[in-house]
Parts: C-alpha cells; structure tokens; sequence
DNA sequence: CTGAAACCTAACGAATTGTAACAAGCGCCT
DNA sequence: AGGCGCTTGTTACAATTCGTTAGGTTTCAG
C-alpha cells in the first residue's frame, strides 16, 4: 500500500511548503494547488485520500468545492481557514468538512489531525470478503451477490473485480484510467470498451434502472462513482 | 435505527449539563458521569458511540482511558481539554483520540464534529443529497427533480453542477465568471455561451416562463441570482 | 428612439456512454 | 473430438451529453 497522498490549496506559498514539508516527513505524499483551477483540473487525474482546502481566498464558493469534494472524491476533507467564527466552524463542518484547523496553526497538529482521521477511517478489516450495502449482500468468497429476499446470483471474476473496487472506493470518483490501472493488469493495454460493457454488466446484475442508476453513477467525461453505504463485515 | 449515543465524562456539572442539553437538542442519546470509575462502571453495560472526555480529570489520567476507549471499545472518542498546548493536543489525537476540543468551546461546535465524524465513520448522518425549494425536490443522488405532485424528471451531471451551485448560494448574485470557476473544471477553458445554455437547459427543467422566471433571474451584465427558499435535508 | 451589447435558445455535431450481438477462449461432460 | 455453457473482450449502433453556432430577443446608454 503507497502511502496516503495528501493534496493541498492555499494561495499562500509559505504555507503550501511548510504543510508540504510536515506533511512528507511524516511519510506522506503531498500535491500543492494555490489556486482551485489547478486543483480541480488534478482531481480528474488523481483522487487524493485527504484535501486540505484554505478558505481564506474564495469566501463562499470554497464552501461548495469542499461541499463537493466530500462527497464526490469521498475524500477526507480538512478546512484551514482564518476565520475563527464558531458559526464558520459548523457551517463547514456542516457541509462535509471533517475538520477545521484555525491559522495560525503548527504542522504538527495538522499531521497529527490527519493521522487520526485516516485511523479511524482505514479501521475498516481488510482481509474481510464480504461487504453489505444498500439492501445487498457480496460474498466475495463464493462469487455471490445476495439478495434483500435472502436469494443469491453469482457473478463472474471480472465483475467481481468492478464491484470490489467500487466497495473499497465508495462515493469516490473512479476514472477508467484508473480503473484500468487497477483492474487491468493482466489484460494489459486495452483501450477499448471493456470497462463500459463490465459496468453495464455489473449493473444489471445490481437490478438498476438504466435510466436512474442508483448506485453505479456515470460522470460524463469523468468516470463512475458508487454511491451506497459499505459495510465491511 | 436508534440515535447515537453519546457519553459525557466531565467533572464540572455545568459542562455536562450545558452538552447534554445541546446534545439531546440535537437528537442524540446521552449519558453524563463525573468520574472515570463511574464511566468505567457504566462500559460494561453499554457501548456508546462517542465519547466526550474531559482530560483534566481528579481521579484518573484520562490518557490512558482515552487509549483504552478507543482501542477496546472502538468508539469515537472526542477529548475536551483545557490545555491548549500543541503538544497536549498532538499527543492526545496520537493516543487514539478522533478529535480534540478546547475550553472554552461552544456546543454548536461540538455537535458539529460529532456529526461530522458520525458522517464519515457509520454513514449515519451522510452528507445531505436533497434540497427542497419552493415546490421541487431536488434528489442529487440520483440526479432527479420532483415536482410537487410527485413526478420527476431527470437532470444531467452539468446541470445538476449548475442547480447545485445555485442551491448552496441562494439569493446570491453569482456571476459567470465565478460560475466557469466552479463548473469549468471539467471542460477547461470554454467560452462563450456554454454557461447561458446550461442555466437555459435548467430553466427548461424548472419549468420557468422564459418571460418571468420566478427561480433563476438573470441580472443584465452581472451574473444570476437564484430566488428560493432553500432548505436541504 | 437607436444601436450595440448582453442574453436566450433552437439546432447541430463531436465526444462520450450504454448495450445487444457476436466471437474467441476455456473448462467440462459424454 | 465434439458439444455445451460460461466468461469476457470486441464491434456496431443507438442514445445521451454538452459545447458551439447562429439568429432572434431583450436591455440599456445616449
């Protein structure tokens, strides 16, 4: 397992490099934006595991992009900000921040902060073969997907592999790239329509409404999100 | 699904009263205790699911307790302490504590980082996917409108990205720029009327009079401005 | 009132995605 | 070997998304 990357948004550069430079002592791997352009054009390439976002600069409209970072990267979500107001501090917290640290701060704590945050939220066994979610049940054991009713189909390695990724990566955008990153490894350099047709697949199976999928989510241009709350059993 | 429950751990009776009292407001079950012996006591007959712990306690060192809590009992453990020293605090989340807390604080505050961290460890509060405004329901989860009678029609990615932005910012001006900004992100750096033609697609959606729309007003060469009494849930 | 700028939106089309149908590969049974 | 069934990539075509264009309408300064 590669060490959590950790992306980082300020507009003060200062800042940017003494959060990098704590932040990579401290073994993680770190990307610094000082502006959201730049930030949001990475996030179609990577899905970082923890974002720092500075509120300072953008006022209001950070509130969304934290807004939307949580809960399409499913990414922890950390608000630096200057402003101390304790009506601030709900209202981000509120919109899916999993924290607020007030400036000035010191290093420590923010790593400290983000240790304790990835703890609880990697708590999850990993060794674990079967998952639930929303009404269903995966048994990734014997290649079997129960039913609410209690009544199983089976599905295939391929779909299998979909599926667990999705439930490792719930309510995180998944491009194909990556998908092929993952889950490509033996088939190697297929460009085609592979991955579409093993989604297409899955989702029947799912029973979902190709018009409104419930759980499978296509983001044109972007890739597919799973929304539905995993449980790892 | 009964609410979570919350243990108090204090021992200034005005602080566990002032907390329970926002915390019951805020739906949740709680338990207060003065004493670490009487908390310990009372573990062996329930399991809560946060646990608020004062660190300056008389009778015991609440670290150790708070490494045991954690540990054994799994719980989010959230410390509220009167030492404000970075290092008490980095100690105290290294030690296996989610959250650190301190006096003097507000209790909207806390409710807020129990919620959020509820949110992300049992999707019990997950953030909110659906607003309603004056008469439609918008399901963001699975990218559908309801109309007052039930129907729903559904949106794009796009245009929920518009519609969204749109509901996190009512009766705010915004103006295309801050728009691109926003929403850009997935299209790099388009011109034009791309902007217009999405608001003029979520018009359509909304069933507006081109004439007199009630919801989406456009503010001649500033921006638009959305008229609704928001509320998500 | 007039003209220019801003705005609206129907229509077009390139890019992206969904999926049915086909085919290749594999294991298994007779 | 041959046939059957299952898996899975490939192909082809239909559907959707969404930016662009173009022409019409609205707004506003002068």
């Amino acid at each position: 397992m590669t060490a959590p990357l950790v992306t980082i948004l300020d507009d003060e550069p200062e800042i940017r490099l003494m959060l990098a430079e704590a932040l990579e002592d401290a073994g993680f791997r770190t990307m610094s934006f000082g502006r959201a352009r730049e930030f949001e054009a990475a996030l179609q390439k990577t899905t970082p595991d923890v974002c720092l976002v500075d509120l300072s600069l953008p006022d209001r409209d950070g509130l969304t992009l934290v807004h939307r970072l949580a809960l399409e990267q499913g990414a922890i979500v950390i608000i630096i900000s200057g402003r101390a107001q304790v009506q601030d501090r709900v209202t981000g917290l509120e919109l899916g921040a999993d924290d607020y640290i007030i400036k000035p701060f010191e290093p420590a704590e923010v790593v400290a902060r983000i240790r304790a945050r990835l703890r609880k939220d990697r708590a999850v066994a990993p060794t674990s073969n079967t998952a639930s979610f929303n009404g269903w049940v995966a048994h990734f054991d014997r290649y079997a997907l129960e039913d609410e009713s209690g009544t199983e189909t089976t599905f295939s390695h391929a779909e299998g592999e979909v599926l667990r990724l999705f439930l490792d990566n719930p309510k995180r955008l998944i491009s194909r790239n990556q998908m092929q990153e993952q889950l490509g490894g033996a088939a190697g350099e297929s460009f085609d329509r592979a991955m579409d047709v093993r989604i297409s697949r899955l989702r029947t199976k799912l029973q979902e409404d190709p018009k409104n999928p419930q759980l499978i989510k296509t983001i044109y241009g972007a890739g597919y999100i799973f929304l539905g709350e995993v449980i790892w059993s």
